[in-house]
DNA sequence: ATGAAAGCGCTAACAT
DNA sequence: ATGTTAGCGCTTTCAT
């Protein structure tokens, strides 16, 4: 291609007429330059459109404003919101992001990563696929790493979530105080750690409810003609509790497609909060993450790490909203109610 | 901080035993290495768990396999999608993405596009704010650039967009044929190209149906209060059309808490699909844009140009779909229905 | 306050 | 097939 290169540090240096030095310095604020230099440089970085040349610069000084972001899926509104607002936040910080998806791929997550490192980036912020994370980073991994929203298998991360399990058992709790006896709860995989404390938070603070779980994977056909099947058998559940929101919005357009009315076949509950829950009528019950938290909170900790604190490994749990909805109201199934309230007698 | 720097290809050859350049060559597969030479390094690669790096290695050779992508909102579904796809048809070509976000301001959309030519891109992508998008270009800007989704105002550009006016059009089209005579069309800003062809195409394909446009902006908090004002004044509109997504929900949600049904008190159509427009009952009539094909296109269209095509600026307009739902039936008002028949009699 | 020289990590051009 | 030398654009160090 003939096209111009950009121009140079030595173009606005010539054009300035001074040396390449002091165009530099002027570039970066050192006070040891004169007014003059300083108007003279600029006029010539104007005319040319100049911009350095951040690699370069990086290159040369060994300091880099960059960090690197790796999530599992950017179609996701919330990561797309995590990303969006870390970016704001690294920005205030004058760093900029290289951003990248694994496409719910942990391999593909890992090949990521080792391309992401070779922009040599001073941190990393990382949600991570699954929990076997630790186990893909490659030797000598030295760069200061925040893992957020998903719990690696291994201790010894910087880490910031949410409280997966106690949110995931007051909603479970909530449609025990409904009246609900059998609760269907539905996840992508359990092999998400996330959601393996979703369901595991739910078990623990159902009373009088019955739990089962149903696994039916991330883009996996079959799943949902599992789903379908399982409500024609016996007991059928009168409640459904899907413990991400790309599975509760499979299940609910399954649901709405067999002809199972909601709430009035069966209750619908959600962990992740999606736009459509509240649109939709009923709205569905849900638990809302706090993203952009979660986000901010990343930030501050990698920026505290890249500041040299090097103290031990942080893990911050933040606590999610339960928004209770039309969804799921009272239970009035008088088969179930029936064995409810007399388990609820021997209980008491 | 007292941390190791990442491994050098100085320290790759001095542990494999060979020359610096010689590891380079293995490292981009040139065919003049021995294999003893191949082993010997990819072994201490693996070893020290080396990545060249990439700025280092640009800076040199003058090869960026680098783009750079700039859009107005990553939070927006649409454009998450888009550079997902983006991300995916460059990693193809063995090109990274440099991602930026311009949160709706062209203050910070001209910020981000001097930011991102800091490193050195060998090509842009961008979804421009509006369409003052070429004044806001720097001083000899000089980078194969493809503008998507949003029409500049000026021409001169390559540009993978849709075909805003017979899309929104054939919706106009549709009201009109439901026997609706009176429709309010709302739009965040007439500012964005886009939505002013949206605008004109709805006018155009109008014929028995008379069409009034109202202005919201994109966060005012007034623009909702305007749109429920109107409702309540004569003569109401029968039907609402939306032409982007944003203002879409925001209207929705308002006629839910205003107690305004849809259809029964008031038709809603939306240019913009979004996932919660068939979930709702009934549907929103919507029009669909193809966003991964608009990604496809405009990777393939600069992966041209950066392989030397230098023909002249390339314009594409991607068709639509109209999905037709439930939220437009056929008009029942009975006032509205007689006048509109006469009206129609009197065309025929 | 300014400039000359050196060198960051890497690859191209050349010599062997 | 391998090594030597030079230099990309920039900042640092040091001399003036």
């Amino acid at each position: 291609m003939s096209r111009t290169h950009s121009p140079s540090i030595r173009m606005v240096a010539a054009r300035a007429g001074v040396s390449v030095p002091t165009v530099s310095n002027v570039l970066n604020g050192k006070p040891s330059v004169s007014p003059d230099m300083v108007e003279r440089v600029n006029k010539a970085v104007r005319e040319l459109g100049y911009v350095v040349d951040i690699a370069a610069s990086r290159l040369r000084s060994r300091k880099a404003l960059l960090a690197g972001v790796v999530v599992p899926d950017l179609t996701n509104p919330m990561f797309a919101t995590f990303v969006s607002t870390l970016e704001h936040a690294a920005r205030r910080d004058g760093y900029d992001l290289v951003v990248v998806s694994a496409r719910n791929s942990a391999a593909e997550e890992a090949d990521r990563l080792t391309n992401i490192r070779s922009w040599r980036p001073a941190g990393l912020i990382v949600i991570p696929c699954d929990g076997a994370f630790a186990e893909r980073l490659p030797t000598g991994f030295a760069i200061p790493t925040v893992l957020a929203d998903r719990i690696p298998d291994q201790p010894g991360f910087d880490l910031i979530a949410v409280d997966n399990g106690p949110s995931a058992g007051a909603v479970a709790r909530h449609l025990d105080d409904q009246g609900y006896r059998d609760c269907l709860v539905i996840v992508s995989r359990l092999s998400i750690t996330n959601v393996r404390e979703r369901w595991q938070g739910a078990q623990a603070a159902a009373r009088n409810m019955r739990l089962e779980v149903l696994e039916i994977g991330i883009d996996d056909a079959d799943g949902l003609a599992c789903v379908h099947k399982r409500l024609s058998s016996t007991p059928r559940p009168q409640a459904i509790f899907c413990l991400d929101h790309g599975t509760a919005l499979l299940v609910y357009r399954m649901l709405d497609e067999a002809g199972i009315a909601v709430p009035g076949d069966m209750a619908f509950a959600s962990f992740d909060e999606m736009e459509w829950m509240q649109l939709v009528s009923p709205g569905i019950t849900a638990v809302r993450q706090p993203v952009e938290v979660m986000a901010e909170q990343s930030w501050s900790l990698l920026s505290r790490r890249l500041r040299g604190d090097v103290s031990e490994p942080v893990t911050r749990r933040l606590h999610c909203a339960v928004e209770i909805r039309g969804s799921t109201p009272r239970c009035l199934d008088p088969q179930h109610r029936g064995t409810g309230l007399t388990e609820m007698g021997g209980v008491t």
